[in-house]
DNA sequence: CCCCAACCGTGCGCTAGCGTACATGATTGA
DNA sequence: TCAATCATGTACGCTAGCGCACGGTTGGGG
């Protein structure tokens, strides 16, 4: 067992020290550097990706041009759950959209470990539940909610996974994450600016009231919150404690 | 119990018989009636449904009255991955759709044989993937793809899982279905009618032209199609390690 | 320190689908 | 058989967001 760098990550963060032990030789810290690809729609997963800090986003591309975010990953959760549940290729593009750090997991020791019917297993079919409930939402959400709504829902989803009411975000990628124009990301944008919720020049963006943001976001905000919330009720966030089955 | 009924659905029949006849005598045949709720938002999930013919149909609701499909369940699938991942309640509405009837398996036992890790573990997980791949497609798909193809899309869907080209189906069901208004089914579907796709009257919809349909269809009925093919391929799908009659 | 590339603001005509309302045809059960 | 109910057709003004185009601003690298 190596040193390991600095675990955030909360799924790793609860597991039993045995377990964590057992893996950490296998995790390696990778920077996540915005707009680089990780994984590509159609091709192998090679490696599992637990981000400690910063956004992973996964984008689904359509035949016909368009893109949307399907969801984003942070410190809560991981990339590969389609590894998990027996599948090679991944099904989306993956992307890191806010800069941090993950580490990584060759797909076989992630296989191994998990098949083990441990705490890693226990927490990972979990977050694939919450991936569920979160992409159901996605869906009554487009099809529902307003354009400022859903940019509001966004940026306190991505808020919760940054440390710091600052992070780095542009208009062209807030687009992106919520299939519309550019200029559609402006006028939103802009609205919540004039409400005074959040301030932003030049790709740098800031919570400036975090409670007015959440009264001009959808329920789905606090319906994914609450999902994600859920997982880690009980387990204390912290390696030792862990009475999971 | 006794005599097991016919089953049709995949996931059943894809069953070693070894595993088949341990979990026999848990099955039970329910009708599946139209419109009728067999699982709440929010409320626990007492069985798993394995429909052997007709279509369950997963119905997200928002607080502020707006409802949508987010996915549909026939002979291909199963009700209940969010128990074999652990979740006790089922985060969306369950509802029949076609008529039919299903199997269903109380959820302590379908976790007990899930949890051994064979054959049925393997195809509920394989499942979970595709939902996650015709969820994230879905969202995409409500975002960028017009009334009529998205509605196109639909009904290919349900044709693949009934028996013959006729089912029943009111453009009001279709409507929540799509997450739209029940008029503007009436322009997408009469447009569709009047290219002789297809032909309706009174909640009787008949696939006329099926290649006809599928070039008015958007991509996302292939993309979801080959993922739930994929799921049978190498798979003993074979007739005779399942016909019990 | 200046320039240029990245980022943001805005305008305008356009369209899909909405909300609402009302009318007509089909089916069914008393 | 005939209402009562269910299912469908259609119309009309309305709005969010699109596609496109262009101009303005900012900040970091040379």
């Amino acid at each position: 067992m190596g040193s390991l760098p600095i675990l955030r990550n909360k799924i790793l963060r609860s597991l039993p020290a045995a377990e964590l032990a057992r893996i950490g030789s296998y995790l390696e810290p990778v920077p996540l550097v915005v707009g680089k690809i990780y994984a590509e729609e159609g091709e192998p997963l090679t490696h599992a990706y637990f981000p400690n800090t910063g956004l992973m986003s996964l984008i689904n591309h359509l035949q016909d041009g368009g893109s949307i975010e399907v969801a984003a990953v942070g410190q809560e959760g991981l990339v590969g759950v389609n590894a998990f549940l027996g599948v090679a290729t991944s099904p989306v593009q993956v992307i890191a959209q806010i800069e941090g750090e993950a580490v990584r997991m060759p797909v076989r020791h992630f296989l191994a470990e998990s098949a083990l019917g441990g705490a890693l297993h226990h927490l990972v079919a979990r977050y694939t539940s919450a991936l569920l409930t979160s992409s159901g939402q996605t869906i009554a959400c487009n099809r529902f909610h307003n354009l400022e709504a859903r940019c509001a829902r966004l940026l306190l989803a991505t808020h919760d996974r940054v440390s710091g009411d600052t992070f780095r975000l542009t208009q062209d990628f807030l687009s992106v994450m919520l299939g519309v124009r550019r200029a559609g990301v402006t006028v939103a944008a802009g609205a919540l600016q004039k409400a005074g919720f959040i301030s932003y020049t030049h790709s740098r963006i800031t919570i400036v009231d975090r409670a007015g943001l959440e009264t001009a976001a959808c329920e789905c905000y606090e319906v994914v919150r609450e999902e994600l919330d859920g997982m880690f009720e009980g387990t204390a966030a912290s390696p030792q404690v862990t009475a999971v089955k």
